[in-house]
DNA sequence: CAATAATCGAGACGGTACGTCGCGTCTTGGG
DNA sequence: CCCAAGACGCGACGTACCGTCTCGATTATTG
């Protein structure tokens, strides 16, 4: 019967930046202590005990929280443990231009690498491997960090074409696909992770045709 | 009403394979009935709702049975999705032998394939950017269907070596990888499906580099 | 809508008393209008279907309330039971103190309107005839029901011995277990309730002996 | 859809002697040996574990015996465990006619006694003291059991009255259920069990009153 | 001796209720 | 306006028994 709690405290999630001038809601402002430790938590019982772990009573009690400062930041425990993952985001590299082989292998190093660190191996494990129950939550995932890599990858195919570094008849979708699946589709356990960048790199510069 | 004769009979499914003579176990057994109807459940349920919609005690009540029953033979709700999943599985060509592009593409075609299909395509659009919670069924999902093409595809490319028909310093996991990766990674509205697996074998067996 | 002030707080109800400070735990009170309308469902489902009406998630849909929210309070179904029999216990009268058969034939009319009581006595009815199958549960009624009022009655009982008024060799417990007993062992359906008190007292203090 | 089982086959249990002429129905005559053990199961079952663990199924494996061997013989848990209770009954002594005190006494006696038994006690405390989640069950038990003892009691009562050993304007209901009551009501943990039956009948000759 | 028939053990069947768990919301008193 | 705590309604979970229904095998009596 009371009216439902508007979203609207000090410092809505929707806030990307600072405001231009200070303004300042009243009353008293959100914890980012709090904040801190929710997600600190979300990660760790992530790490420790995948998707089922995440319970947001459980996380709660971790982070010394109350349930409903959780909800007062996001609207569901999807939208939390994307926040979470959202928080250990490596960004690509910026293309140094110098030539296409190594801008990509570049990208492709640091997509690899995400797989060994163990705290986003675990979400990368569970999300692609191990035990994906939640497809809506990848697919934000994947909106949010697989997507934007795909794009910069796909400029820096495309930029080779113009150079003259690939093929002028290069399917730059299919070229862009191989390489992030590739990735995506490789195990996590596997066997020479350290140049399995150049090896798909290289691979697919050169194709697999017998040249006659 | 009468069960089929060849029934698999009472016990658990931990049965790794058949006994020597045709044992049959005491007791009445299992219907093969009733389990055709909890599959169909489970399958047009998810169909119709997605994960979400695939409650246990709906699917009961749907397929004309207790709920023992259904757990009877699968431990949870995920086994019996991934049962039901499994009985969706369309068997991969076997490779007629005489090119290797040819097989390739016929296998490629069939994973396309399984995305068009509406109810395969709803499997994978759930199971990749739609449903909610499932962890560790894509697991389970990619040891029983994924893992099995990708063997297959690995076979059909070593052979392709041997033929010299592929270069012969192909890097057989990485060719591997990147053909079922790209179909992976490929979204589901992906609006050039017809072409698609022709321009990715061929894009791989050509690569990128500019011949110079 | 709003909660009684003088709610007994959340938490366990294991609390054997009262803190010396009106403590106050911290957290939402537990509704007393919760607790109301489950005990009110719990006694009406009894009444019209008797033991085997009362399933805790129908009491809890008929209440308005949520399952856990009956849990929270009472462990299991039985428990609820009782508290719900618990709920309409009658008080015995206070003795007046004028004559030991009063007081006596007092106590015996209450006990037997218990019977008479359509509420009370489907109860009775139940727990001695009818219902189907509630164990412990007959055994906590006698000792948070029969035996305060076994208590009761033997206190008169003493009083009437110093008094004179009964002979000063009275076995005090046999004549105790002797009335309650009646009481209890008399069949639901006995046809002459209303002057079975007095001629079980009346009864009582003459004896059996034929006087020579 | 098949016919149900109907339950004809030899020797069905509302035989209550053998019939005139040495009857047999055809098939295989019912084991007596599985009854008995299914009966010992019940019982050791119920003193171990009380009304709770009484299951059919339990009882089933204890006895080593299939469910339907018992529903053959009993259409429902209830009246199994009545058939097991009843096999208990210790009948009464028949009253000698001497002297009516002699005569109550030996009956109060007989059933105090059952209480004593460890395996009637159980059924004795559980159904009137611990757990009786049965009350349709203690009806049963009452009217084949409590019943006929009744009926007895106050045949003795009633010779009695003729002879002039009782007053004659005794309370014949009153009196009886004034003994039954008491033994009913009194804890079975009492104190001195030994004299208690004299202590009753003699109370009960005696009456409350003080002989002015 | 073969046929018939009812038994036996085992265990699956459709149900119903149980008690638990987690979600997202609401409501306390106190900063 | 925030905070920790914790109750709330809801709804699915997986378990436990109930009483019934097959199975193949066994055991008597009848023809």
């Amino acid at each position: 019967m009371q009216p439902v709690i508007l979203d609207q405290g000090p410092g809505t999630d929707t806030e990307t930046g600072p405001a231009q001038e200070t303004y300042r809601r009243p009353g008293r402002p959100r914890s980012e202590q709090a904040e801190q430790a929710i997600i600190e938590a979300t990660l760790d019982l992530f790490a420790e005990k995948g998707f089922e772990g995440v319970c947001v009573e459980v996380v709660a009690a971790r982070a010394g929280v109350g349930k409903a400062t959780i909800y007062r930041r996001w609207p569901n425990k999807e939208e939390l443990l994307l926040a979470a993952f959202a928080s250990l985001k490596s960004p690509l590299p910026e293309p140094k231009g110098v030539s296409v082989r190594d801008d990509l292998l570049a990208m492709v190093e640091v997509m690899c690498a995400d797989k060994a660190d163990p705290r986003k191996a675990r979400r990368y494990a569970l999300l692609l491997g191990d035990g994906d129950k939640y497809p809506r939550l990848m697919a934000r995932y994947k909106e949010t960090v697989v997507q934007p890599r795909r794009d910069a990858m796909r400029a820096v195919i495309r930029r080779g074409i113009e150079t003259g570094e690939l093929r002028p008849d290069t399917d730059v979708e299919i070229a862009m696909l191989t390489l992030t699946g590739a990735i995506m589709a490789q195990e996590k356990d596997g066997t020479l992770d350290e140049d399995f960048a150049v090896r798909l790199v290289d691979g697919l510069l050169q194709g697999l045709a017998a040249r006659s």
